[in-house]
DNA sequence: CTGCTTGCAAACGGTTTGCATTATT
DNA sequence: AATAATGCAAACCGTTTGCAAGCAG
């Protein structure tokens, strides 16, 4: 289940195997917590691909998100973000270097359940992102 | 504080008063709860003030963002809204019919203490979205 | 074989930018 | 008078789309 190969969640999902979809997805599982640009991706797999062509990646990723194999990070800053999705998670942002990190914050399941008003509103997920400094950047200031 | 006007509420963050800014404020007091892109807003106010330029509201929204006078929704489909912020709160997503809510959780402020690995992370603010169905939506499939 | 995927390049659309003009303080 | 905000239109750039060619099942 942990240590599934690409290929494996590839067809787990239904999804046809090829070689553009494999590695999209082996480089996310080797740099598991990493959160890409569909650009960053296809710069950094050109290199053993040479002819991925970009919209590819923005296809399988935009693929994998629906499956639920990916997750895109719920924000907006120029380009949007992914992530690989093994366990559920939340996720930390730093507004000074702008990297994002998978967290896991206690209690954060218990708040599911204490979900609001549960006549108007019927929740089926519930993300949160924490938003501050990492450990790098305490001390320095915004922009 | 809760009844202040548009124009009172500017000139407290030390921005200019200027018709643009007023009219955007104020639409956005009266309809406290809206989600707004910026063509939403750009498209409603002409008719108040017939020369707004788009570019102008874009402009107004940066700058009540950066103020804190409003927030930009933390998620990504197609255009960026935003909301007026009076009082701190979360967020209900319809994924059906993709209005957004305010809502205050009960649980929520504790889960602001209960945070991720403080070594690691120093958090300024926590965002929660809960994603699901509105009272309106619930029985309707997705898409 | 059939239909889904890919590559390519052009189109798209929300947002930003540059600059002359105008308004606020 | 000094400075900041606006209007306008063009540029930008991440993303989507259309279609012919290529593969996976």
């Amino acid at each position: 289940m942990e240590n599934m190969s690409a290929e494996e969640r590839l067809r787990a999902q239904g999804l046809r195997v090829t070689p553009q979809r494999r590695l999209v997805l082996e480089r996310m599982l080797q740099e598991a917590g990493r959160h890409w640009t569909a650009d960053e991706l296809h710069e950094a797999l050109r290199a053993q691909l040479s002819e991925l062509a970009r919209g590819t990646v923005y296809n399988i990723l935009a693929e994998l998100v629906r499956v639920g194999l990916a997750e895109e990070l719920p924000a907006r800053e120029g380009s949007v973000r992914y992530g690989i999705r093994l366990a559920p998670h939340h996720h930390f942002y730093c507004e000074i270097c702008r990297l994002w990190f998978d967290v896991l914050p206690p209690g954060a399941d218990a708040l599911a359940l204490a979900a609001p008003d549960r006549e108007r509103f019927h929740v089926e997920a519930v993300d949160i992102v924490f938003r501050g400094r990492c450990a790098v950047c305490v001390g320095r200031t915004p922009r």
